[in-house]
DNA sequence: GTCTATAATGTGATAGAC
DNA sequence: GTCTATCACATTATAGAC
């Protein structure tokens, strides 16, 4: 198999069993084993399990950089992108009820772990954050954009908690159109 | 050593441990450790780890119904009481920033490992929204208390998440402040 | 690039002496 | 009740054949 394919593999597997399982409770062996690969072989691609995270996590902000172009291109006013940012909680509902919020449970688990690729995991945080900054500010809230933003993070990493824990699906549609309320408050 | 005593340390020290490291990461010999004991004398009081777990959670859900009581005996007023609540993220403040909130963060590392105890974690998640519902009931707000409950009890894991990961106190302070307008709103 | 074999370590757990 | 010694197993990681 082409190198650069088996290795893009491997992190696709990796990615996913780290957001489904956690990081520390994936091992190589499960990771070898989802892409089909001998554990020996492994290390032919990756030479240590925080290179497969730091492989992973680049590839979900860029992923993430990615979203948010698309969620630019599709919606054209601050306020339309907000709420699509919201709506994540919707539209990857199933996901978040059965694993959590990816950027939220991996920045958990790296923090206690006191793991010392934290740092990047919490740039994934920030992509949203600033994102979200510069909504607010485009809709006239420059002086308080940065609070808001975090404000819609808290909401999202909230209902994303809660929803693993208790798997309501009405209570994140409940959650998500009292946000639609707020939101309308701050529109232009 | 006493038994009883013996044991009680075990539980106290796997309590902090497995809220600042985390449960998975956290090892027999790490709690022996912090004991004092030897691994092999640590059989003796507990047979397996999971038998650890439940002793800390049967541990937590007892510190938690107490401070409830608490609470209900320092606050006469169910708004004062969900107040108190809200003022947790505060109280707690430094423990948040640097482990996350216990209840959440146990809840979702025992969710991801498919653990058989989940559903007593998650207890303590409801011991919490019981109570806030209760107090939104005395409010007058007896047809949507559940709801109220769930968007405190999401508010507070929303401010903890972020908390942990960026570690800015102000953003807590900011974040009660708001709660505490949009309970006012909901005061008789 | 892929494999098997294996090292080195840490883990949960047990046996048996004191 | 506490200890040492040890087992069985999974883990990360390496060496070397193909």
């Amino acid at each position: 198999m082409n190198g650069a394919a088996t290795r893009e593999h491997i992190v696709e597997a990796a990615d996913r069993l780290f957001y489904q399982r956690g990081y520390e409770h994936t091992s190589f062996a499960d990771i070898a084993a989802a892409v089909g690969l001998s554990r020996g072989n492994f290390y032919y691609h990756f030479k240590s399990k925080d290179a497969i995270l730091d492989a992973v996590i680049a590839t979900r902000l860029a992923g993430t950089r990615h979203m948010l172009r698309q969620w630019e291109n599709e919606h054209p006013t601050p306020s339309g992108r907000i709420l699509r940012f919201v709506e994540i909680v919707l539209t990857n509902g199933p996901d978040i009820q059965q694993y959590g919020c990816p950027v939220g449970t991996l920045n958990t688990e790296l923090a206690k772990l006191g793991h010392t690729m934290r740092g990047q995991a919490r740039e994934l945080f920030t992509l949203f954050r600033d994102w979200l900054r510069e909504q607010f500010t485009e809709l006239g809230h420059a002086d308080q954009a940065d609070e808001l933003a975090m404000h819609v993070l808290a909401f999202s990493q909230g209902v994303a908690v809660l929803s693993h824990a208790f798997a309501d699906e009405e209570f994140v549609r409940r959650e998500v159109s009292r946000m639609r309320d707020w939101l309308s408050t701050y529109e232009k």
